[in-house]
DNA sequence: ACTGAGAATGTTAGCGATAACACTACCGAA
DNA sequence: TTCGGTAGTGTTATCGCTAACATTCTCAGT
């Protein structure tokens, strides 16, 4: 490749004496300007062909103050969940033609993510996703200093920056609606971890369809979204088989576990009990009994969010606040059926 | 915050001048160098916190010609393993000092792998990781303009760069002893897709522990990682039920299909049939029956491949091409037993 | 008091690109 | 012929920072 150059990376003015033109006629070439002549433009892209050229996009950075880079926020990227969010985004921003700079925390606090805001705007991204389940998350999120568009994924109504996230009282609505649908008496529910703003929407779709149906309210389980916290409630619900006929599990892991206690102490699914998850992530239609459970579109959510960042980037801050949100799916299968079946 | 910089973002000079000094003073406080007087540093650092002045990275990184971020390439970041990895490496870059970008590739080929490449280059990393678990990704690695530093996780030993990996075939090796151990005649196998690198290492520790051991080497069966290939994989195996007593499935996720179909053809396991898995996801303990499995130790994946990186950043190209190699573990869990138990 | 070595600070010159403006052809209309 | 408009190109300034060198200050040793 590089050649006259002496050793180093060439750069526009190389390109520029290669082909005879000035170097702001390479800038033209390459940013598609309208006024080149043809056989100019040729000129100058055979010469960086030759000289294997690569625009230097940090100089071009600084003097256009845009890095076409986006910046990401987020908590345990292991999860399916924030996984497939982080996916969405990266894809919905490439296609956007920007780049992603991820910042993947290990634990969430109002230290942790506003750090993590600050490294990006450091960096010189020009906007901001955050992934933001936690209630601590979306609190870091009112101190902002401002002057960068912002995007919170799964955060709470802040109403400091525009949302974009999946209903998830919707979600519990469905999945509890359709086991009273079944003809169950009540249902049970097996929650995610207090701080989690989708643990809360779960609790309270599903408390709203019981008492909406008058239906008798049981006491709420708690687990943290592994399977280990699933069967730990499993073992309990277990020993109530008598009065529990049916449980909405806040995620699709913990009833994995929970399916894995009843296994053990024998109390068979759905016959005995139906269990409804949430996430269908790509185990649950092979679990034993395939998991009915809640549909959520993370690539939805990724690209909404990529929307609503670049609208608001491009037409300034004016932008209105909104709240997108996306709605979920109720997908049956064998862990649902009639009470005593 | 920023008062008296006419609305824009405050930059150096404005530091400098409200702390009564030279921009390259504030230059020096920033980036801790020793020649500054405490009571100077302490004013700067004032006028600093005073302003709300951040530093431009972008700037910076134009003339130190570092940006101090590392370039990632990976492909479908949903699946569990290359999540894991990747957020191995963010870590590991993080507390490096380091950030990330990062391309996750919907299909792997060898022009879409180059032009990832290409990209980061361009945005100007320091380095790249490129998680190529494909030969035909692998392959891409091949022809790569050179100049800047670039680690392969789970490549193949392609000699153009070094390579950081888990030890394929030596947890293959581990489930095959295993289970022979346990007084297997021979030991089946469902294996990945064929254009992986670790598909084909598994099949290879499985073949050598088999023939090493003098046994019968049966039909290999095939599955793309997906539940359901190992589904159907399951149902074709359940039919032989009579001359297979193990099975050893090459990820855990084809392992759940399996055990879906040995349930729905009433093929007990480990009674009639033990299975012995591959990654150890977070599900995998609460399978029914729980799984035993090769564990892959992701987080030493991604703090290997930065140390890789790093150490040809710093100590220049003259570095060796090594080949990291992590070795996994066996754990055993109640899907594999002796024969006929 | 004088000197010289270092510490502490300031000044100037880039990094590699784009923006803004200046300039040269060339065209058709007056 | 003269003029104005526009397509095509070049020149200069600038983005915000650090490197390199220049300068001033401080203080011990004579």
């Amino acid at each position: 490749m590089g050649s006259s150059t002496g050793g180093r990376p060439p750069v526009m003015a190389d390109v520029a004496k290669a082909a005879g033109v000035s170097h702001q006629t390479v800038s033209r070439v390459l940013n598609d300007h309208p006024n080149v002549r043809a056989e100019t433009r040729s000129r100058v892209l055979e010469a960086i062909d030759l000289l294997g050229y690569r625009r230097n996009m940090v100089a071009r950075a600084l003097v256009t103050r845009h890095s076409r880079t986006l910046g990401v926020v987020s908590f345990d990227t292991t999860l399916y969940g924030p996984a497939s969010t982080v996916y969405g985004i990266e894809q919905a921003a490439r296609d956007a033609g920007y780049f992603v700079s991820i910042v993947s925390l290990r634990t969430i606090d109002r230290a942790g993510v506003r750090d993590a805001i600050n490294y990006l705007i450091e960096q010189g991204v020009d906007g901001i996703v955050v992934v933001a389940p936690q209630r601590s998350a979306a609190a870091a999120l009112e101190d902002l200093s401002p002057g960068i568009p912002i995007v919170a994924v799964e955060g709470g109504h802040s109403g400091q920056v525009p949302v974009v996230c999946v209903d998830q009282a919707e979600g519990a609505r469905l999945a509890t609606a359709h086991l009273l649908k079944l003809g169950h008496e009540t249902v049970w529910h097996v929650r995610g971890p207090q701080d989690w703003l989708e643990a809360e929407g779960r609790v309270e779709g599903w408390h709203e369809t019981l008492s909406t149906a008058g239906r008798e309210i049981p006491e709420v389980l708690s687990g943290d979204w592994s399977p280990r916290s699933g069967y730990e409630a499993g073992k309990r619900l277990a020993t109530m088989a008598g009065e529990v006929s049916a449980v909405f599990v806040a995620n699709d892991q913990m009833s994995l576990g929970v399916l894995r206690a009843f296994t053990e102490e024998g109390v068979r699914v759905p016959e005995q009990i139906s269990i409804v998850g949430f996430d269908d992530i790509p185990e649950s239609e092979f679990f034993s009994p395939p998991l009915t459970t809640v549909r959520q579109d993370f690539g939805a959510v990724g690209r909404h969010s990529i929307d609503v960042l670049l609208g608001q980037l491009e037409e300034g801050a004016a932008k209105v606040l909104e709240r997108f949100v996306v709605p979920p799916d109720l997908v049956v299968r064998g862990s649902s059926a009639p009470p005593g079946a």
